[in-house]
DNA sequence: ATAGTTACGGACCGATTGGTAAAATAACAT
DNA sequence: ATGTTATTTTACCAATCGGTCCGTAACTAT
C-alpha cells in the first residue's frame, strides 16, 4: 500500500488561490507557490501536474468558495435589495476595514490568463455566466421581482458595475469613490415592495 | 555632433503599449518587447532605463492616446447621451467587428501592476480620477445636465460599469451580453432635453 | 524482514529571465 | 579625416524559471 499523502488538496488549492490572487499567474514563481502552500513543488506537481494546473485549481476554488458565497448571500437575503446591499457593501467593507484590496479573482483571471489560455477562458466564461444567472435569479425573485428578460439585462448591468467596483478596489480607489459606486448600483435593484415602507435598502441622497 | 536617434520614442512607446496590453507586465519578456518594438534592448534601456520604465511609458501613452480619445468623444458629442453612446458602443463594436479583446489597459494595469508597484499605482489613480472628471463634466453639461455632486456620483457609477464592460470584453463575453450592458448603462445618462423628441439615444425596452 | 506502491525532499536540468558591457559600425557637424 | 554620440551585434552575467529525477520514507500485505 502506498504512502499516504500528508496534505489536504483543498487546503493546498486555497493557498494556491491566495498566491495567484495576489501576484497573478506569471508574477507568482514556484518559490512563491512553495512558500504559500508550504509544500515542495514535487508534491504539487504530483497532484496538479503543472503550474497551469495549479492555477486552474485556484480558479475552481474561487468558484466553489467565493462565487458560491455571493450566491448564498443573494439567495438567503430577505429580498434582493438587502442581498445586493450585503454583497456590495461587503466588498467595500473588506477593502476599508480589513485592507483587502485583492479585488475579484474572476476579474483578475479574465484579464490575466483568460486571453492566454483557452482552458482558463472557458472556465472564466462559465463562472461569469453562473454569476449572471445568480444575479438574474435574485432580481427576478420576490414580490418586487422583475420579469425574466428584464432581470437578465439588469443582472448584466449590475454585474458589470460589480466587476468595475472590484477593479476600483484593486486599483486602490478611495472609500468615498467605492461607496458612491455601491450606492448608485443599488439604485438599480428594484425595491422589494413599493407599498412596504422601511424595506428598501438604498435611498438616494 | 552626436548620431541622431533613429527611432521615435513615441512610436516605441506605442509598440510597448501593444505588447504589455496583450501579455501583461510579467508575461511580456524582453524578447517579446524587442520583437514588438523592432528595437534592441540596449536602445530601449538607454531611453526607458528598465522594463518597469517601459511599462510606465506604455501607461502614459495609453493616457495620452486612448483616455484622451474618450475625453474627446464626450466633449465633442452633441450631448451626453450621444457621447456616452459613441464611447460605449465603440468598445463593443471594436470587440465584435474587429476582434479587439484587449480590454482597457487602465483596468488591466489596475489589476496587473498597480498592486505591485507604487509608481504604477499612483499613475493609475491619477488616470482614474481624470476619467471620472471627464465623465462628470459630460454628465453635468448641456440642458439636461445634472448638478455637480450628482454628476460625480453618476460618473463613478458609469465608470464602474464601463470598467466592468471592458473586463467582460477581455474575458471573451458574447456580443449580446456586451450590448445589454451598454444599453443598460446608457439609461443612466440623463436625456439631453426632455422636450426634444428624437434626441435621446437609448430607450428602455 | 521483505516487497510493492506512492509520497517527500534535495539535487539537477535546459531554458529563459532582466540587465550590463564591449566592440564594430553608423550618422552627423566640423 | 576627426570628434561625438547612437545603434547594432555579440557576448556575458547571475539569478530564476518551470519542470524532472532519484534516494529515502511511510504504509500495508505477505
Amino acid at each position: 500500500m502506498a504512502r499516504p499523502r500528508e496534505f489536504e488538496i483543498d487546503e493546498a488549492a486555497r493557498a494556491l488561490l491566495e498566491v495567484f490572487w495576489a501576484k497573478g499567474y506569471e508574477g507568482a514563481s514556484l518559490s512563491d507557490i512553495e512558500a504559500a502552500t508550504r509544500l515542495n513543488k514535487q508534491s504539487l506537481y504530483r497532484v496538479f501536474e503543472s503550474k497551469r494546473g495549479m492555477y486552474l485549481a485556484a480558479l475552481a476554488t474561487y468558484d466553489r468558495d467565493h462565487v458560491a458565497a455571493a450566491r448564498t448571500i443573494l439567495r438567503q437575503a430577505a429580498d434582493p435589495p438587502a442581498g445586493f446591499a450585503t454583497l456590495l457593501n461587503g466588498v467595500v467593507d473588506s477593502a476599508l476595514a480589513s485592507g483587502d484590496r485583492r479585488g475579484c479573482f474572476l476579474c483578475n483571471a479574465s484579464i490575466d490568463q483568460a486571453p492566454q489560455d483557452p482552458e482558463t477562458s472557458g472556465r472564466v466564461a462559465s463562472m461569469i455566466a453562473g454569476l449572471e444567472r445568480t444575479f438574474a435569479e435574485a432580481l427576478a425573485s420576490g414580490p418586487g421581482g422583475v420579469g425574466k428578460v428584464d432581470a437578465r439585462r439588469r443582472a448584466r448591468k449590475i454585474m458589470a458595475g460589480y466587476f468595475g467596483l472590484r477593479v476600483l478596489v484593486r486599483s486602490g480607489a478611495a472609500g468615498r469613490v467605492l461607496r458612491d459606486v455601491v450606492d448608485q448600483l443599488l439604485e438599480d435593484v428594484p425595491a422589494a415592495e413599493k407599498s412596504a415602507p422601511g424595506k428598501a435598502v438604498s435611498k438616494p441622497g
